[in-house]
DNA sequence: CGGTTCCTTGACACAGGTCAATGATTGTGG
DNA sequence: CCACAATCATTGACCTGTGTCAAGGAACCG
């Protein structure tokens, strides 16, 4: 049961909400979307992994993918069977217990996002994505203040609950500010501290 | 490391976000809301446990409760102490693999509460709201067409991430198309269908 | 029985959704 | 490498759902 390591082009499915589910797969480089197809909204974005970021935990519940995943960047992908995955999880109970603990940490991924959805207005939810991905980056090492967004603006409204126009709205708003400054699918923060007041609600 | 049981009024705090986590619950009747204190909002309910139902999985990421639980109908509970739990999961690689579902599961519960908020409006987040609570009632095998709602218009409320006056409107509207009757905390589901299609958006 | 908390209802305002038109970017085939 | 088409992003004008504020009534509790 190896690693496997694999490219995968933008727009290319990586897992189909619904198939067995086979692997575990980390982001090496790029981006790959989640999106929740068995919705009745079209292309409903529901997670993004970067790099270093782990996909699939959320499946292990009833051994099906319980999402799309779709490259939005060129990307690079390990994919760690199933199998090896439980083997681990036999051999060792504290991978298993370590294990538990990501899979709980992803499920309060998903909590804050519900937090930022049902608490805060639109700018607030913006500066709070833009903050979350500069943070994530940052977390692994990398440019955390100028990065490229591979998904679409409707693929963020969907994410944060709104639509595509106000996400262009917010943008053009925070730019106007000089907080951040935007060229189609390049973002540069500049001011991260007022930012923050802005996803606050100050 | 006995498993105790204790009984909790209505009001009475079960567990402190930020404390240690030294139990696991289990709701035997009543019904314990948990709230986000962390929140900049007052009394946000990020879930709510009924009869048969756990508490506290999402807090085994770090060994902190991440909620603050509170009866909002005079409660029975079991306890079930942290080291008991870790030695059942030491014992059997089965039980580690089977609580790891469990807490993948509690997760997609808050993914379904994120999609809830984040694509339907108003009237439609109620009715899905009420048909929750009744299948998870009847799941359990309990009278899931004539319920008590212990918790307050704002707890779910801010649970739907709308306001109290707006819950109370879409009451008002449901019991208007006779779909169901209100009466104080008293709700009964008179047409499920129907209440289905409001969900779903016809 | 009186006070407190909770619920309902109305009037009004505004954030963000909707629709539509234009401009920018990306991808493709010659 | 360029030209053309398709997709994606931006902006404006308008409209609607829900938040806000306020007032009155019902339920609950000591």
């Amino acid at each position: 049961m190896r690693i496997r390591r694999m490219r995968l082009a933008r727009g290319k499915t990586l897992f189909r909400s619904g198939e067995n589910l086979e692997s575990l797969h980390i982001v090496r480089s790029g981006c790959i979307k989640e999106i929740d197809d068995s919705s009745c909204r079209y292309n409903a974005m529901i997670n993004f992994a970067l790099p270093g970021e782990m996909l699939g935990l959320q499946g292990l519940g009833n051994g099906r993918y319980g999402t799309t995943g779709i490259a939005v960047d060129p990307s690079f992908i390990c994919v760690i069977p199933r199998a090896a995955f439980s083997q681990w999880c036999a051999d060792s109970p504290r991978v298993a217990t370590e294990f538990i603990r990501l899979v709980a940490k992803a499920g309060s991924a998903a909590r804050e996002l519900l937090a930022l959805i049902r608490d805060k207005e639109a700018l607030a939810r913006v500066s709070g994505f833009l903050l979350n991905v500069s943070g994530r980056l940052q977390h692994r090492g990398v440019r955390g203040r100028d990065f490229r967004l591979g998904m679409t603006r409707d693929d963020i409204a969907s994410y944060l609950g709104m639509r595509s126009e106000t996400v262009s709205r917010c943008f053009t708003e925070l730019a106007r500010r000089r907080l951040i400054r935007v060229s189609a699918k390049r973002v540069q923060i500049l001011r991260g501290t007022e930012l923050l007041d802005v996803f606050q609600g100050v």
